[in-house]
DNA sequence: ATTATCTATAGATCTATAGATAATGC
DNA sequence: ATTATCTATAGATCTATAGATAATGC
C-alpha cells in the first residue's frame, strides 16, 4: 500500500463553522443533503406542506443555512426536478438515435428504464411530477425538457409497426396513454411500494407494448432485445 | 301556468347577512359554491399552496364565513374525496355484479366511465387524488373507498378471458397497471385539456383491455357491449 | 329567535435576511 | 482571509376564534 494521497476518503476535517448538531453519517455533501431531505419531504408530504425548517432539521443543519446553497424553497425543486429528468431525456435520445435495434425494442427499453430511474430511488422521484406547484410557470425549463421526453415517447411509438395502421389521431392519444402510464405506475409505488422497482419497470415496459397494439409474439422478442440493448448502453 | 309554489326557481330572499360581496350568480349552494372553489384551486395549485382566503374569494363571501360550514381546511378536502369516488365505487358495484354481459365488457364500461368522472368536470377532479397530503391517516376514510374500488378492478380484470393463461402474481401486477392507467389519464389531463374527456375515456378504456391481454376483435366486441351497459345503467 | 354572514384579531407559524462565529488556509 | 455554519429576528403571512350585525321567520 502506497501512501498516496486521494486512496482513502479519510474523514477530512471541513472548513467553516461546525453543525451544531454535529456531523451526518450519510456522507452526503451539504447541498446534495438538503435536496435528498427536500426530495423526501415534498414527496411525502407536499411542496406547500414541507417547510425549509422541515427540510434542514432532516439535512441536519439549522433553517438558515440552506440559503447557502439556495435561494429560497423553489429553487431547491427546481434542482431537484432538473436533476431528475435529465437522465430520462439522455436515455431517450441516445435511444432514438440508435439504428440497430426495432422501435419496438427501444420503446421497451426507453420504458423500462424510465420506471427505473423514477421508482428505484429511496424516495420516489418521479412523484415530484404530481405535485401541483410544479406547473407554475416558474418551472418551465422543466416542462420544455419534459415535452421533449414525450416526444421521444411519441417518436418511437410511431415507429413501430401496430402504429402503422394506426390513423394519426388515435396515434396520439395512444402516446399520450403510453406516458401517462409510465407516470401513473408512480402513483402505485406511492400508495403501495409493495411491487418491486426492477419487477414493476419490466411489467410497465410490457404493459406500454401491449399499450401500442403490438401482438404478444413480437412483444417477447422486444423485451428480449430491449434488455440487451439496456445493457449495452450502460456498458458503453 | 298554474301558481303552484316552486314550480320556478324565484330568486328568493335569503336568510342571514347579505355578503358583502353581494350575491354570487353561480346558484351554487354556499357549500357547495366552496367546493367547487375548493377544488379548483386544490387541483391547480396543491393542497398547501391555497389558502382559506383564496378559497373563500373564489366563492364570493368572507374567509371566516366558511368555518360556519367546515370545521377547517382539511374538512373541505376530506368532502370533496369523498364525493369524488363514492360515484366510481357506486358504478363499479353496480357493473361487477351485473350478471348478463363478459367481464371484459364491464371492465370496459367501468374505465370509460370512471375516466369520465375524473376528468370530465370542469376542474379535474380526479386530480386530487394525486395530492401527497391526500396520503395523511386522516383522509383515511377515502382510502378505504378507493382500495375497494381498486378490487373491483381487480376482479372484473380476472374474470377476463386473457388472465386465465396469466399467474397470479403477474395478474395482480397488471390489476395494478390498469388502475395506474386510468389515474395517469389524469396527468395528461392537467398539463394538456385538449383531448375531450369523451374521446380520452373511450380511448384509456380500450387501452385497459388491451394493457389486460385482451385480443382486438374480442376488445371491438366488449367496447360495444361496454357501451351499451353504460346506457342501460344510465338509463335504470 | 334564528340564521348566515360580517369585522377584527390572537396566536402561530413560515421565509428570508442580517450579522456573528468557529473552523481551515495561507 | 475565506468559508460554512450559527443565532436572532423582521415582516409577512395564515388559520381559526370571538363577538357583532343584518337579514328572515314567527
Amino acid at each position: 500500500m502506497s501512501t498516496t494521497a486521494g486512496a482513502a476518503p479519510a474523514p477530512r476535517a471541513r472548513v467553516g463553522r461546525p453543525r451544531a448538531q454535529g456531523p451526518v453519517a450519510d456522507g452526503l455533501a451539504p447541498r446534495d443533503g438538503v435536496l435528498a431531505a427536500a426530495a423526501e419531504l415534498f414527496t411525502r408530504h407536499g411542496y406547500g406542506a414541507t417547510t425549509t425548517r422541515a427540510i434542514a432539521e432532516r439535512a441536519g443543519l439549522r433553517q438558515a443555512s440552506m440559503y447557502h446553497y439556495f435561494a429560497g424553497k423553489e429553487d431547491i425543486l427546481a434542482a431537484l426536478l432538473e436533476g431528475t429528468v435529465r437522465p430520462s431525456l439522455d436515455l431517450a435520445r441516445a435511444l432514438v438515435a440508435h439504428p440497430s435495434a426495432t422501435a419496438e425494442a427501444r420503446l421497451w427499453a426507453l420504458c423500462r428504464a424510465d420506471v427505473a430511474l423514477l421508482c428505484g430511488g429511496p424516495h420516489n422521484l418521479g412523484a415530484l411530477y404530481l405535485l401541483p406547484e410544479v406547473a407554475a410557470e416558474r418551472f418551465a425549463a422543466f416542462h420544455r425538457v419534459r415535452a421533449e421526453l414525450k416526444s421521444s415517447y411519441r417518436e418511437l411509438l410511431a415507429a413501430t409497426d401496430a402504429a402503422a395502421a394506426v390513423p394519426a389521431a388515435e396515434l396520439e392519444l395512444r402516446a399520450d396513454l403510453v406516458f401517462g402510464l409510465i407516470e401513473g405506475v408512480i402513483l402505485i409505488r406511492r400508495q403501495d411500494p409493495d411491487p418491486s422497482a426492477p419487477a414493476l419497470a419490466v411489467a410497465a415496459a410490457d404493459g406500454a407494448l401491449r399499450l401500442s397494439g403490438t401482438p404478444e409474439p413480437v412483444l417477447a422478442a422486444a423485451a428480449a432485445q430491449g434488455a440487451a440493448l439496456l445493457d449495452t448502453l450502460r456498458a458503453g
